[in-house]
DNA sequence: TCTGGGGTCCTAGGACCC
DNA sequence: TCTGGGGTCCTAGGACCC
């Protein structure tokens, strides 16, 4: 049978989000910020038309936003998030297998939907259905392969006319679409290899899916052979339904200001770490190699430059803070040096284990701490309660590195936020 | 003054083994 | 002085995505 996938994508997701609890802004261009406010990652269709770009620094803007009466909002994770959620829940109502890809899109299998209801009638119900459920407006492209479908999608956002939703499961359609699009806006196809294919005459997406796949893969790579024979039709990605566990844990932040103090260094790193930690708690892992990276900005010209990072492998794997902690802060002290203005520092977990399926080391018995299991337990609960927060000390207590968050809208979807609504 | 954060996959090359 | 071939594992770096 004919494989068929969906892809809905919302549109200016967490722009969309941030207007949905402001109805006065409904008509207004809003913008919303990365963290530390430091650039746009996301536009209403207001401030798009208006010429703001993706990406851009937030002081390049500074008089358009003036001048515009742009409303800005720094990033609130917690409310696209919770938003997101209810989003996908629709799609998987109406949807035998659902893959959620990134926070705001989702691939469906529609194969053998078909048989029941007309594919464009099927794509315009759901997404008469999450508009009137959640007021976010998605975008639906159907088609043989799941790039196919970014692009149906793409063009569902790009001609009004679809009304959101385009269904490229005939080749005509297809060929005539792939004709019009610019290679580099194909799913796949970043800025390099972009470069790169025109250099050899191949502009469209029509040009690209005309190449010799053998010669593709052998100048390029396997991955772009795959995205060729995807644009002709042959499915060679599969939906993914269950989310691999991860392979990695990173948690790391720009600081709101240079870092000069090593203590206050030292503790923004403690925090990352216990932010880690419960990262991997939550995904129910251990793990065994630690990273530690401390840097200055490469932004700033003259600016002497210091960029280091160091691993270190743990006797036996963990999932508690304290061992984390430890670890992470005697790399800190390996790899800090003074004089410098840091700008950013981070941490990596990786070498992931599940309960019970390591070889402890015979010679250096398991440092496990007793009750460990239930102290971060009762941690992450308060934690995640938002009644409290409790943490470590080498975190300190008044963090003067943490995130700029100058616009940040209220907590609208979660307990605290209905309680500041009443209040 | 001010430039995000968190991921994945693939490849090439070196180390090491038999 | 002559000096193979094949395999695995690991790591760093490059490219991409949202």
């Amino acid at each position: 049978m004919q494989t068929v996938f969906a892809l809905a994508d919302c549109n200016n997701f967490y722009a969309s989000c941030e207007k949905l609890f402001r109805p006065d802004l409904k008509h207004v261009p809003v913008v919303v910020l990365s963290n530390n406010d430091g650039c746009v990652v996301a536009r209403s269709k207001e401030a798009k038309a208006l010429g703001i770009k993706m990406g851009v620094p937030l002081f390049q803007i500074k008089d358009q936003i003036q001048q515009h009466g742009i409303v800005c909002f720094s990033s609130n994770y917690a409310l696209y998030a919770d938003l997101s959620n209810r989003v996908m829940t629709i799609l998987e109502e109406e949807a035998p297998r659902v893959e959620v890809y990134s926070i705001d899109e989702a691939f469906m299998d529609l194969t053998g939907v078909s048989h029941a209801v007309d594919l464009l009638t099927f794509g315009q119900q759901v997404k008469a259905k999450v508009d009137k459920w959640t007021g976010i407006t998605i975008g639906v492209g159907i088609a043989p392969t799941k790039t196919l479908a970014k692009l149906a999608n793409h063009a569902a956002k790009k001609y009004p006319a679809t009304g959101g939703v385009v269904d490229l499961m005939s080749p005509d359609r297809q060929k005539r679409l792939l004709a019009l699009v610019d290679v580099g806006d194909v799913w796949g196809v970043g800025r390099r290899i972009s470069t790169r294919l025109k250099e050899q005459g191949i502009h469209t997406a029509l040009d690209l899916a005309r190449a010799n796949p053998k010669a593709i893969r052998s100048e390029y790579s396997v991955v772009l052979e795959r995205t060729v024979r995807e644009l002709n039709g042959t499915s060679c990605l599969e939906l993914e339904t269950v989310r691999p566990t991860k392979q990695q844990i990173v948690c790391s932040r720009s600081f709101g200001h240079k870092v000069t103090d090593k203590q206050e260094l030292r503790e923004a790193v403690a925090k990352y770490t216990t932010r880690a930690a419960e990262k991997l708690r939550g995904e129910q892992r251990l793990c065994r190699v630690v990273t530690v990276f401390i840097r200055t900005s490469p932004f700033i010209p003259g600016e002497p430059q210091c960029s280091k990072a160091l691993s270190a492998e743990l006797p036996n794997p963990t999932d508690d803070t304290r061992d984390l902690l430890e670890v992470t802060n005697v790399i800190f002290q390996q790899i800090y040096r003074a004089g410098f203005r840091y700008a950013k520092a981070g941490v990596m977990l990786a070498d992931f284990y599940e309960q019970g399926t390591f070889q402890e080391d015979l010679f250096r018995p398991s440092t496990n701490r007793t009750q460990s299991k239930a102290l971060m337990s009762v941690v992450d609960k308060i934690n995640h309660s938002g009644l409290g927060n409790v943490f470590f000390a080498s975190q300190g207590t008044s963090p003067t590195w943490s995130m700029k968050r100058e616009h940040l809208s209220p907590a609208y979807t979660t307990r605290w936020g209905d309680l500041r609504g009443v209040l």
